[in-house]
DNA sequence: CTTGACATTTGCCAGTTGGCAAATTATAAT
DNA sequence: ATTATAATTTGCCAACTGGCAAATGTCAAG
């Protein structure tokens, strides 16, 4: 299964390279194949449970935060999503508020401010 | 395969019927099969992050509740939010919420991805 | 340019997941 | 008991996962 938008395996890649690890390096400390790390990056294969797991330690990553990314990025979306209205826009999503409120509140308005200032910039650039 | 403590099939079947739900419409609102389902409930399957997580709301559980009763995750809280006391609020602030939710749901989540992305670069960069 | 040493990707395939439909079992109602 | 109906389980199999080994790509040193 290819998952267009790879999300999640860019994620993945990223804190792999940013730790300077390569695909055997964390396949060894993981006991993930290197060669299935590899096609879990690039979207080929959407890691189950038991590996998510494995890499999250390795990756700096908590457990559960891999695990709700893994859930909200994999490839097919949710028929829930699209039938529940109260998922639709003009609510918060439960992920991104649970993530949030991990925060203090200064980051979570930098976020805002972060996001204000990239939405200024598409509208500019799209005039 | 048979899981023969079989904790997490006894777990999901007991919220089911307390829901007073039939496999057949755990079916038909969560997506998944009843067949397969049933296997869950009896250990015959182990259930994927994808599966986990289209019963999950079904049945009022959270997601990462699931994760950790489907024992893929142990059972400790966030190292960082318990450590650091001035680290999170735990809630989400009104004017953040606010402005958010009038985003769609999928511009949410790649602000969330954004952030964890700058707080991994900041991990990394500290050490 | 070529060699050698790694790093990554691909080919292959055994094992597992999960859906569909048929079979079986439980539950009512007469 | 008997039939009808709903709920659950089983048989089957297409699709997917993940490991191994081979192939390919990358790059620094000679």
């Amino acid at each position: 299964m290819v998952d267009s938008s790879n999300d999640f395996g860019r994620i993945i890649k990223q804190q792999r390279i940013t730790l300077q690890l390569t695909l055997q390096q964390l396949a060894d400390v993981s006991g993930v194949s290197p060669s299935h790390l590899g096609r879990i990056e690039r979207g080929e294969r959407f890691p189950s449970a038991h590996i998510l797991r494995k890499i999250a330690q390795p990756l700096n990553f908590g457990e559960d935060e891999l695990f709700t990314l893994a859930g909200y990025l994999s490839s097919e979306p949710l028929k829930v999503t699209e039938k529940d209205p109260t998922y639709s826009s003009g609510r918060l999503d439960p992920y991104v508020a649970a993530v949030l409120s991990q925060e203090p509140v200064e980051i979570q308005r930098t976020v805002i401010g972060i996001l204000t200032l990239l939405k200024n910039i598409g509208r500019s650039m799209s005039e």
